[in-house]
DNA sequence: CTGAAAGCGCTAACAT
DNA sequence: ATGTTAGCGCTTTCAG
């Protein structure tokens, strides 16, 4: 920076202002600046900038695993929303381990990122404190907290659970089955299941849990299991439609009709929902929205807006399809 | 870190040792130190480390797009295998364009970051050279360079082309077709497998590009295109697995036998074709291990260790399944 | 509209 | 094994 504003003849803050508040300088220092900065090829340091200013321009997000699709869609519409604003991302993936959100949100404390989204609302003990005494805007996705760190942008898992387990009974369906990671979310839309299936004193829902549930095969390894008991179940639910997915490939090797015999009802929308053959009837939650909207709230933070809602509750809508 | 120091009664350098080189002090002092960290809940600033020390401890990535499970698979593996090092992952995405390519490289050189990871081989016009002249470890992937900007993980996109064609042609197929992005490296798959195709004297291969390939609605609909024509391929093969997944599905909807009456050919044999019905033939690339070649490459030269290849062919393999 | 001085919080290089 | 000094490259604050 010494370099350019020596050969713009102006002093380094100059350069620093031609940077960052390009409209404090008189047209013509200006222009100086910038051919200098061309001539020279110079790369300002934003990490000496972030060091001096105390914003980074850093957003630390934390997902379970990137390779799912669902938090791929969240991620992207996280990225590409807080680019245009020319804040960068940070990733980190947990493995569904709570002490890794732990150990990932304290580096990311540790790299001054200006805010903090993380999926879901459960944490590892001392998270929450650590957050809050860091004073970092931070936003929860993928559910809806009873009590927010900050703010958080979802909807609710439970009634999710619930409105399916309706819709199947209201459809004729009796003996509801789940299959589905067994995190804290997709335990909350089992729970929802279960209480819609008492509401309709069904029997006891089939589960069928996987541990971190995200692929075609899991679903149709889930689904062989579910039939290989006594009574097949007429309706299953699950908490992923790449899980949906992989049940239906299942049902058609298996010559089982859908929904004729059995009814099959994703969750999130993806857009393999609507191209699987038989469509699927899936829960949009939107899931690209949910990290746009995070990203907005972030940003309103940081640019010191006066704050609207703390907690966005987007809902979910069921997308009914030929599987039910 | 001074108030540490006081609080523990050494001066602020041991702190600093107590956190980067441990085994450099004496268990009593670094004891001390500990407790004296603990106690005032110290988080040590990685920026201001960065600064002095000139390491960030952050490797860029940049991709077309997350959402892209492909993508997604290789920055999976490529966080995964940095965590372990204690290393960040900046994630930047294009939207497949190159300008926008060059804008996050020039802001992740901003960012001081130790290593860059680029998606492909062909880049923007200066790009090359800004990323030589800062000196920063650089993998591309996903393709094979023929003059790479520094080290590469890929294989030949070209060659994965021609031996799908060369695999449908000894299937007795001589229709075939291409459904895919008009990307650089979907391009060379396309030039593969027309080459392929002129090799065995057959007619032109239709071609149906796609903007920003990914969904499986997309490749329904380049299906349904396909199909418009006077003669309907007998062999269609896809960029990328979840077209061809979408392809299947239109078969289905419109009682197209698979393979009798087309042959479906995937690409990256995703989870999804090994599980789908019928069984997609892919074109295995291990994108997720091309994420963990290039972080094991960036930390190899990170490390100083005495440079391996910097050009790694990871190959393919195609995996026959019941779509051909 | 532009500049001078000071310092952000840490680590490299050299002591001892 | 531990400490001292200097400085990383920028922005803040206060002046003019």
């Amino acid at each position: 920076m010494a370099d350019v504003a020596r050969e713009a003849g102006v002093s380094a803050i100059t350069v620093s202002r031609a940077l960052n508040a390009p409209d404090k300088l008189a047209p013509a220092t200006l222009r100086a600046v910038r051919e200098a900065i061309g001539r020279l090829g110079y790369v300002p340091d934003l990490t000496a900038g972030s060091l001096a200013s105390n914003r980074s321009r850093i957003v630390g997000v934390i997902v379970p695993t990137i390779a799912n699709s669902i938090f791929a869609e969240t991620v992207g519409g996280l990225a590409a929303a807080l680019a245009s604003r020319h804040y960068q991302l940070l990733l980190g993936q947990t493995g569904y381990r709570v002490d890794e959100e732990a150990a990932l949100v304290a580096a990311f404390l540790g790299r001054r990122v200006d805010g903090l989204v993380l999926t879901g609302v459960t944490h590892a003990r001392g998270v929450r404190g650590r957050l809050r005494q860091a004073g970092v805007p931070v936003v929860e996705t993928w559910d809806l907290p009873a009590r927010p760190i900050d703010m958080a942008v979802g909807f609710s898992n439970l009634d999710a659970g619930r409105a399916a387990a309706r819709y199947l009974v209201a459809r004729g369906r009796r003996r509801l089955a789940f299959v589905g990671g067994s995190d804290d979310r997709s335990a909350k839309r089992l729970a929802g299941l279960e209480d819609g299936a008492r509401e309709a004193c069904l029997p006891d829902v089939k589960v069928r849990a996987i541990l971190t549930a995200s692929s075609p095969a899991e679903g149709a390894a889930a689904f062989a299991d579910l039939c290989a008991g006594d009574r097949r179940p007429d309706a299953v639910f699950c908490s992923n439609d790449t899980l949906a997915a992989g049940i239906l490939f299942e049902c058609a090797r298996r010559r089982v009709a859908v929904p004729r015999d059995v009814a099959v009802m994703g969750f999130a929308d993806l857009p393999i929902a609507s191209a699987i053959e038989p469509r699927l009837t899936s829960i949009q939650v939107h899931a690209a929205e949910m990290g746009a909207r995070a990203a907005a709230m972030l940003l309103g933070r940081l640019d010191g807006t006066p704050p609207a809602d703390r907690v966005a509750d987007l809902g979910f809508e069921i997308v009914e399809r030929a599987s039910t």
